[in-house]
DNA sequence: CGCATTTGACCGGG
DNA sequence: CCCGGTCAAATGCG
């Protein structure tokens, strides 16, 4: 299970004054471009609007084609294919909403500004984007196509698993100050909840055909080869349980052998100024075509991050059935660039 | 040897 | 002083 949800955060502690000059300016360059959205839909409004309308009618042809074994295999690797494409489309869309943002006012500290704020910034993360996404492994969900290097880990208080702290490779090269949190859900260890923070100001990204060679590489295989054992792996999890309930709580343990199995974004939740209560997932899945529009402006508010998407109890169960994900294809990483 | 990860120390905010 | 985040020395790995 991929469930993924953009949120941005409000972090209340801005400090200095400084900050607080910042955080103006930031809300002000927000408010302008959320003014400009409104006036011109942009490309990746548009991008995101129809791959979310092509998810919409992926999901119903899923339904259909899920009695043919053949067919629903690859109708749900299409879904797959598609939620990642979303996925993407989303960060896409979040960096450079960010690029734009910081580029202007923000960016015009020196460099000993930055390097004082470097500390302080990632502490700070103005506006960041997290994502929540589960993994069987947890290979899969590294693969955002970008370098990360991870630097610290740490248990925290009330979680049963650490969180482990990445950033971008490059950040000595490039000065990349992109950050990332990866911790594994508490009630269930086979979701993975990614906190992204900051933009790449690296260009750093793994160009899409390096990347899938890389993981071809890696994983031994071709394309066939991969929707092969896709689909082995597939009926081993048939046989382990009869459906694809990827948040109910005994499936972690249920598939040892079976690595990166997940299903794709259910939860793309996407809230407007206020802070986001809990929607039921059921109405969530009625509003995918209504995400896509929410997201360029609800990203230009600040708001409270609220973790989601852990929850083993929703009946999110049914419609995971068909958003399953062989876990191989972040195959439009040029999305990102 | 040059990279990455691990892991306890360290630091600063609350 | 606690806690979350980061540093950096040690260690691992190709």
């Amino acid at each position: 299970m991929v469930s993924i949800s953009i949120k941005t955060i409000n972090h209340s502690r801005y400090k200095t004054t400084h900050h607080i000059e910042q955080t103006s300016n930031f809300k002000q360059v927000k408010l302008s471009e959320k003014v400009k959205m409104e006036g011109d839909k942009s490309d990746q409004k548009m991008l995101l609007d129809e791959l979310s309308r092509a998810r919409e009618l992926m999901r119903q042809l899923t339904v259909h084609l899920s009695t043919n074994e053949s067919y629903g295999t690859s109708a749900r690797e299409l879904m797959c294919s598609i939620e990642k494409a979303f996925s993407l489309a989303e960060l896409s869309c979040f960096n450079d909403q960010e690029k734009r943002s910081t580029s202007g006012s923000l960016q015009s500290e020196n460099e000993q500004d930055m390097r004082e704020m470097s500390r302080k910034r990632k502490s700070l993360p103005t506006m960041t984007r997290q994502i929540q996404l589960a993994a069987e492994g947890e290979v899969s969900s590294m693969d955002d196509g970008y370098h990360w290097r991870k630097y610290g880990q740490k248990g925290i208080l009330g979680a049963k698993h650490p969180r482990s702290y990445y950033r971008c490779t490059h950040r000595n090269t490039y000065g990349c100050s992109a950050t990332k949190q990866m911790q594994k859900a508490d009630n269930n260890p086979t979701v993975l909840n990614i906190t992204y923070y900051g933009h790449h100001t690296c260009h750093q990204k793994i160009p899409t055909h390096e990347w899938q060679q890389d993981r071809f590489d890696s994983e031994h295989s071709h394309e066939q080869h991969h929707l092969l054992s896709f689909q082995t792996e597939l009926k081993a999890q048939d046989q382990m349980s009869s459906s694809f309930s990827f948040l109910s709580a005994p499936f972690s343990q249920a598939q040892p052998g079976i690595r990166l199995f997940s299903t794709s974004t259910i939860d793309t939740r996407i809230t407007e100024s206020s802070s986001p209560t809990f929607v039921s997932q059921t109405s969530e899945l009625k509003n995918y075509l209504n995400k896509g529009k929410n997201l360029q402006t609800s990203e230009t508010e600040l708001t409270e991050v609220i973790s989601t998407a852990t929850s083993t109890t929703n009946p999110l169960t049914v419609d995971m059935d068909f958003l399953l994900d062989p876990n191989f294809s972040f195959d439009d990483s040029n999305f990102l660039s």
